[in-house]
DNA sequence: AAAATTATTTTGGTCTGCCAAAAATAATAA
DNA sequence: TTATTATTTTTGGCAGACCAAAATAATTTT
């Protein structure tokens, strides 16, 4: 099995489940993974062969320790490549993810233990993901929706659910990015959305938005 | 045909021809890419096909414009990626061009116009060779091998020809790198070798290494 | 000019990652 | 508890990148 085919899996294993050891299903794997259910099947099968995964037929797909280990390490390459493509070339957090999964499959452990350095080895990507460290340890922030939030109340942006560029353009228009402050003024309850002020301006964002806004 | 397997023999075919579009063997580059001839034969028909490279069967190959242009791309992106790597995370010149074997591959040219822009668009990578702009334009620079110098006379150090990393760390061990200066002081007519003096220290160098270091 | 050597191409396979369609198993709705 | 629907697995195939061995072609030696 080709060691990128691998780390595809193990990653889309680790999020789907998500970084708990859940078991996954054939189906949503496929679909993340843009392959068709069969192409799963025999995967997974050779995954289990190198003790990367449980597998249980016809029930569904767990990582291994081994497995978990590895998943943490391509999380980490990608979300340390992010950073240090937004932070040290300039890129866009829009930009970013679509590099760093190319990125992360570059094999050398010394390469990214130098990114990290050169960033100051960072515990939040661009997006507020937790990067775990070289032993695959991170605590993981406790984010809440913004749409679970109260009227009145002041909070700050720690990450966000979607991670789409047109999302992240979205903010950008808004000169929203991870640490801006964002109080909520008034919540119209007939369509979810929120009266917000938002870098001394009041905006109102629809729920889509506020629900994929994630706040501490 | 996968791209990185089209673009690694666009690079070899680029190489082995000199940069020029002389022919290239079918067996110099089945040995330069590590397969049989018979997998090359295969491969630059269908090279071919896509218009990268004249082939004559029995005869040889040689890169169409085309070809060239994008053979020119890859050397480019390899080489700003080895002096990226070098000047920006610390990289000795014996380790950066595996990484950059790899990292040549990713394909966005705005990330390695990000990277020269980085390190000040150089010319000239950490081995010497000649970084190619944009648009594939680049003066090759005028080297002569030391085995050709004459006694007496001093040079600067401006390339190698041998670029493995055994020789790369021999050079380091007595500090030699590219614009060292070096002084012929005799040639050994027995066994090429030549007494040297290089960074204040008088050297003997055996014909093997004078004639894989390339001065001006 | 033969003979011997070397290089190239052809032919028949393997292995990996994938898909389409059919068959077998769940899971859900009626 | 049957149907109906959804998911999973099996089966048979395909394309890409490769190789081994045999068949050709070119080059070099004698
Ligand atoms: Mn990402
Ligand atoms: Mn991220
Ligand atoms: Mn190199
Ligand atoms: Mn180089």
């Amino acid at each position: 099995m080709h060691q990128q085919t691998i780390e595809n899996y193990l990653k889309t294993i680790y999020h789907l489940s998500d970084g708990n050891s859940f078991v996954v299903t054939n189906k949503d794997l496929a679909d993340r993974l843009h392959v068709i259910p069969a192409t799963v099947t025999e995967a997974v099968k050779k995954l289990h062969q190198l003790k990367l995964v449980e597998y249980e037929k016809s029930y569904g797909t767990r990582l291994t320790s081994q497995g978990i280990k590895q998943a943490l390490n391509i999380v980490r390459r990608h979300r340390i490549w992010e950073t240090y493509l937004a932070q040290e070339l300039g890129f866009g957090w829009d930009e970013v993810h679509e590099l760093a999964e190319e990125l992360e499959h570059i094999k050398s452990d010394k390469l990214v233990q130098k990114l990290a350095k050169k960033i100051g080895n960072p515990a939040y990507d661009p997006h507020g993901d937790p990067i775990p460290d070289e032993k695959g340890r991170f605590q993981k922030p406790e984010f809440k929706k913004l749409a679970d939030a109260k009227v009145g109340r002041t909070y700050t942006l720690s990450g966000v659910a979607d991670h789409s560029a047109a999302f992240l353009k979205f903010l950008d228009r808004y000169k929203m990015k991870i640490g801006t402050t964002i109080k909520v003024v008034e919540i119209e309850n007939f369509d979810g959305s929120m009266l917000t002020v938002c870098n001394s301006k009041e905006v109102r964002l629809s729920l889509q938005v506020v629900s994929n806004l994630l706040v501490r």
